[in-house]
RNA sequence: GGUGUCGUACCCAAGUGGCCUAAGGGGACGGUCUGCAAAACCGUUUUUCAUCGGUUCGAAUCCGAUCGACACCUCCA
């Protein structure tokens, strides 16, 4: 397996700390609104990378927070708690809102067939192991309190900000960061608030330093190591958290053991719209359920998002969206008559195919690569279909878009017995060369919303979306 | 201002020194089939990779310039 690793802006060869086995911790949804298809193009990709891994035979351990505490509004360190400001404009409480928003990325995650993460932990549970790394890293000298707050000092380290390469002169003289008088250099961040300017402040905890909240770097090197020790594999996340979220999360976790943290961090790009970024603020606020409500299938998304490569941008259009789901489409009603007229059936030369989709997936998940691959084996003369079925429920186990649930084209029988009573009549209308009668029943059928077509085995119904 | 990315045929999108007279999908058009359709199948839409110049035996692929688009640095995946 070939991953591009962000901190070192190269592919490298994967190369995982234990043998056989692979450790990842992806950056989780903060649950204080519903997830955009935005948010959800960076969970495809780390299901694309945790699949691919567990193909190539490791064994995955896939680790995911839930961002329920701590993540602020503002742009320096005095914003508002997120899910508390939710809480306040709703009159819920903050563990309802988190309750809601939390099942529903699930769902969204469900139907876009993105495989559960072993481990899915949740902030306000960790506290304790939040407060205990505050602790560690206190007793190495690495905090200091002002105006009530822990903050972790950035000058007690030489190496800030080398996943982002940031220039910390540049950092130090630019204007255009909010300067905090507590701070003794702009960079440095909370690790524990027990100040907050929000009175009311739903979710608070005892801490050595007073009853406070944590900041939202800390929960995901605390429960990172945890579960994955203090050196593993992969971190994942969206491109935006390089420079603030990653970078500060790398200072105090490196801080605090003394050690190399992570060895590939992979980040998604970006998916746009026509006006740039698409934003939980501005634009159309695009989620799976709209998109749904439109008469298209997540899956149809998915495989919209498998056409683009996971580090290029990828603009999102219903243009786009219709040539994704036009190709699934076919691509399933291939599958469905494999399935009526053959069980799959592995042989050498669907083996070469499946071999040369894992490759492009190897190297970098280049997915849309991947795809051309799948349909090269599709129109491959040579292979039965047995074969191409078998072939192509083999690289779905990367794709995942649910091809094994693909019902078998005989067992598809929509309409009632009167739609078919209809059929029937056509059918004899047709015999007798009274094709204005036929005509007119699938006129007729159209309207119950079924569309008839004539094949070799006879006449067929067909739901229109 | 800093960091980074991109510009590929009608659309989406791989490829990043020779096997590229550019994969794959979508769309459109033509054909076969059909009472007509739809579906399916076959074919076409391809000497071209923003522009200009350079390196090289050889460039979409490397270098430079120009033009254009974008993202991040600021809550956002």
């Amino acid at each position: 397996m070939r991953l591009y690793n962000t901190m070192s802006r190269r592919v490298e060869e994967f190369v995982p700390v234990e043998p056989g086995k692979v450790s990842m911790y992806c950056c989780g949804p903060t649950v204080y609104n519903y997830a955009h298809i935005g948010n959800l193009r960076t969970f495809l990709f780390e299901d694309l990378l945790h699949r691919t891994l567990e193909v190539e035979g490791y064994d995955v351990k896939h680790v995911m927070n839930i961002t329920d505490v701590g993540h602020l509004t503002g742009d320096g360190d005095d914003g508002e708690d997120k899910l508390g400001k939710r809480s306040r404009e709703t009159g819920k409480s903050v563990w309802d809102i988190a309750k809601f928003y939390t099942d529903a990325f699930f769902k969204d995650e469900q139907d876009l067939d993105i495989k559960r993460p072993d481990v899915v932990c949740r902030a306000t549970d960790h506290i304790q192991d939040m407060i205990n790394l505050i602790k560690r890293l206190e007793e190495k000298g690495h905090t200091y309190i002002a105006g009530g707050n822990v903050y972790f000092s950035i000058d007690t380290i030489d190496d800030y900000g080398k996943l982002a390469r940031l220039n910390l002169d540049d950092l130090k003289s630019g204007a255009r960061i909010d300067v905090d008088s507590n701070k003794r250099n702009p960079k440095d961040f909370v690790l524990w608030f027990t100040n907050s300017k929000f009175k009311n402040q739903a979710m608070t905890w005892d801490s050595p330093w007073g009853v406070g909240y944590p900041g939202w770097h800390i929960e995901c090197s605390a429960m990172s190591m945890k579960y994955l020790g203090e050196h593993f594999d992969i971190h994942c996340g969206g491109i935006d958290a390089i420079p603030v979220h990653h970078t500060n999360e790398i200072a105090q976790s490196e801080a605090a053991t003394g050690h190399t943290w992570v060895n590939y961090w992979c980040h998604g790009e970006f998916l746009l719209n026509d006006s740039g970024k698409m934003s939980k603020s501005s634009g159309e606020f695009l989620t799976l359920p709209v998109i749904e409500s439109k008469g298209y299938d997540a899956l149809d998304y998915r495989y919209f998002c498998l056409s683009g490569h996971y580090r290029s941008q990828l603009k999102f259009s219903y243009e786009a969206l219709d040539h994704a789901k036009a190709a699934r489409k076919s691509l399933v009603d291939k599958i469905s008559e494999f399935k009526a007229s053959s069980a799959a059936v592995p042989s050498d030369r669907a083996e070469e195919h499946v071999k040369a989709f894992n490759e492009a997936m190897f190297n970098d998940l280049n997915s849309p690569q991947a795809l051309s691959k799948l349909w090269v084996m599709m129109k491959d003369p040579s292979l039965s279909d047995g074969e191409k079925l078998y072939a192509a429920l083999r690289m779905d186990r990367i794709l995942g878009l649910r091809l094994d649930e693909v019902a078998a084209k005989s067992e598809e029988r929509v309409g009632s017995d009167e739609d078919w009573a209809l059929v029937e009549e056509r059918t004899a209308a047709k015999k007798n060369k009274d094709y204005a009668r036929a005509d007119q029943i699938r006129a007729e059928l159209l309207e119950r919303g079924f569309a008839v077509k004539d094949t070799p085995k006879g006449p067929v119904l067909e739901k229109i979306v």
